[in-house]
DNA sequence: CGCCGCCTCCCCCCTTCGGGTGATGACAAA
DNA sequence: TTTGTCATCACCCGAAGGGGGGAGGCGGCG
């Protein structure tokens, strides 16, 4: 093979690479992901962003093949940056990485078009299987994420008035707070709180917060 | 100047080098401070951990000028960790690299032998002033983490007793249940539930768990 | 020494919480 | 249509939570 024959082929080898978009707002997280797979011979990081909406704008302008997205941005609602991301490249794949194991989480990124959750906890070979298998259209799931999801197969899920009421419990306000917020009476606060504590099994709102925070019902700043 | 001349002046500045340990229990944090770090001329990292245990052997093999320890690794009690390496490798500056800016905390980093305390959302100029700061010996810390000790600063401290009271409520007891677990009246547990929510301002114990986990009174997993 | 903070315990009082049980209308799926 | 879920509201009631005040022992500290 001449020179020129071994340059085309480097060329297309470089231009099939898979093109990268990092996002998370941890400058250390992202140079580590990006020495990770900038490394690897099939792969590019073509961009790198530290909030919600740069990461949007930044797949909107390069339209990678995959985009690696922090669920937890400051100024970012996570899901709604998958959301976004998807309505202004629909080709890119999105692989959330991040810390939270909460089964809450994973479905709400999954709902909102993610194909991919990969922990920050979570080996190399890990990241870059999901990665791979996101360019292919695969889904992945590191571990610990499949064991949460396992663990809480079959458990009811509360329904959106109860999230709502969740929500506010977790915010430290009383029944009769959740009251006035949500306009009702306090007996249906009560109602929404007493089928919550049977849903999550627990007894009182302290444990609910417990394990509403661990579960990824609500979220923590 | 000749070759040789060259070569024991690189050789000079090579062994001049700040060593570093970094201990991290998420891979991609430790490649991305390595990564930062590395390419420092005058830093070089000797060793990389995943837990705390293992930092601690690492640092008395290695002993190195600085070791960046994340205070939260499975299996690990951060502080008991700085302790260890204080013990077993006296001469290396602890810089604590974590998430969390709860204040206590960093007091208790602090407290336990760490020199700084550097968020990981922090920018990568705090990370390597820290570093070189900590070499030679002064504290620094990120700028989140000072406003957050200065927010708190003249407030109430908890004591012994209502710290442990604290975190059994954070673990969803119940008063009754708080008194059994620490063999004393139902009486006294109250007392102390009510003196914390007195030095927290809040008025119940699901507000008490938010405080005591932003303020970082309470551990979290 | 006296003073103060901590821990312990006690009293009374009221509010809030949470369980049990049941009911209504709305709306969607089968 | 029937069935089911959801959201709303209701009553009773015991348990727990929380505020107020007070008090004794104990240890540190000026």
């Amino acid at each position: 093979m001449d020179e020129k024959g071994v340059d085309s082929i480097m060329n297309i080898l470089v231009e099939s690479r898979i093109r990268l978009v990092i996002a998370d707002d941890h400058e250390v997280v992202r140079e580590g992901i990006s020495a990770i797979l900038s490394h690897q011979p099939d792969m590019r990081v073509v961009g790198m962003a530290s909030t919600g909406p740069d990461a949007v704008s930044l797949c909107g302008r390069r339209e990678p093949d995959v985009a690696l997205l922090d669920l937890h941005m400051p100024q970012t609602d996570g899901v709604e940056t998958i959301k976004q991301i998807g309505d202004v490249s629909p080709q890119t794949r999105i692989v959330v990485v991040t810390v939270y194991d909460g089964d809450e989480y994973v479905r709400r990124a999954i709902k909102a078009g993610a194909i991919s959750y990969v922990l920050k906890s979570a080996p190399r070979e890990d990241l870059l299987l999901a990665v791979r298998k996101a360019h292919l259209g695969l889904r992945h799931l590191s571990g610990g994420v499949v064991d949460g999801l396992a663990a809480t197969r079959g458990e009811p899920v509360l329904t959106p008035r109860e999230r709502e009421v969740m929500e506010l419990i977790a915010e430290g306000l009383s029944n009769h707070d959740v009251a006035v917020a949500l306009n009702v009476t306090l007996r249906t606060a009560k109602a929404h709180a007493t089928s919550i504590f049977r849903k999550l099994v627990v007894t009182d709102r302290t444990q609910a917060l417990r394990v509403a925070l661990r579960r990824g019902i609500v979220r923590w700043m």
